[in-house]
DNA sequence: AACTTTCGCTACGCTACCGTAGCGTAGCGA
DNA sequence: TCGCTACGCTACGGTAGCGTAGCGAAAGTT
């Protein structure tokens, strides 16, 4: 059905975009660029996107993390496995470098905002997970509201990393995870 | 001491570089752009500026907020009070549209780091003596961690505006100033 | 083996911007 | 009134980067 060709060089340049806009931010990466470090020529690269901006959409795309849903057994464990998951991707993966960038851009462009919203969602979904299966084991109140764990939870960890640029610290994250489970009782 | 041209030509260029920051984000502000809407020769901005980047640096410092140090008798009084007036900053000011591009900018330029730096920590204060108020009048347990607060508080009211991008409405700040209080005792 | 499709390559045209030079003019201060 | 300084203007040189055209070679397909 496809051409081996086109899924290699396809892998080969969304690759090579993320790398670059990692490293350069949206604004600095360059179709040339990606061309140059992917090895594939620039016409190749406007053979399968309309133009550039389509490609680091999909670039983007590409990366979206895989979940990691940990059922540890108490929700005190869930939240900090997650969290503790959430500062290795936030200060080694790729993804880390590209929120700034995927922040600012979307809002401006709205294909962006969608994918920045997918993202969002990828990340509260085991928190949601969680909070259920606390509620199931009758660990956290019936009325316990996912939604508001999940901001009450994810954002002092995003503030650190993007506002104050600290470290989630054990300590910090023992914390942060102690508060969240007051608010569930 | 100062001519008095100078000072006009550079609140002009400040602040339609300002404006133009808003409207179309770090990357998409040109030097050009600034001085048709400055009513500024481009000649004029490099004689006050030595490049583009010196320029964009210029507006951001020219706009870090005011402070609004409330004191209302209470700590809940303080934080509700702060909330509100951040909501009403992060939806209206300049301010708020700025902040994604600078979160960026700020990722590989260390000049604009520091603004944004500046900008956090002026953000924290006004927590910060809340919470010193507090423990003095004995509301809140002489070893609360001013910090800790302002990430706990400051956190969700961000990442709600940055991440998911839903409004500050007044049931999830009652919720947050609940949680943080809370902490505090 | 014959074909089809994709590839990489080189070479462009074009636009947007950056940053500078030189000029005559208008506002400022003494 | 008279220098001084900053100003706006026009005109450039130079660069980076987008997106396209046309080619022969290579890799897939039947």
């Amino acid at each position: 059905m496809t051409d081996p060709r086109v899924a290699r060089s396809r892998r080969a340049i969304l690759d090579a975009a993320v790398e670059l806009l990692v490293e350069q931010g949206f604004a600095g990466t360059t179709v040339e660029a990606i061309a140059a470090r992917s090895g594939a020529a620039k016409t190749t690269i406007y053979r399968q996107w309309p133009d550039k901006h389509a490609v680091l959409r999909a670039a983007v795309e590409s990366i979206v993390p895989a979940a990691a849903p940990s059922d540890t057994g108490s929700l005190h464990g869930d939240l900090v496995t997650f969290a503790r998951d959430l500062d290795r991707i936030l200060h080694t993966a790729p993804t880390s470098a590209l929120i700034p960038g995927l922040l600012d851009a979307a809002e401006r462009d709205p294909g962006l905002a969608k994918v920045l919203a997918a993202f969002t969602a990828r990340r509260r979904k085991p928190v949601h997970d969680a909070v259920a299966r606390a509620i199931a084991r009758g660990e956290a109140a019936a009325n316990t509201d996912p939604e508001f764990v999940a901001d009450l939870f994810l954002g002092p960890l995003f503030y650190r990393r993007l506002l104050s640029r600290e470290p989630l610290d054990d300590a910090f994250v023992e914390r942060v995870v102690e508060v969240t489970l007051a608010s569930t009782r």
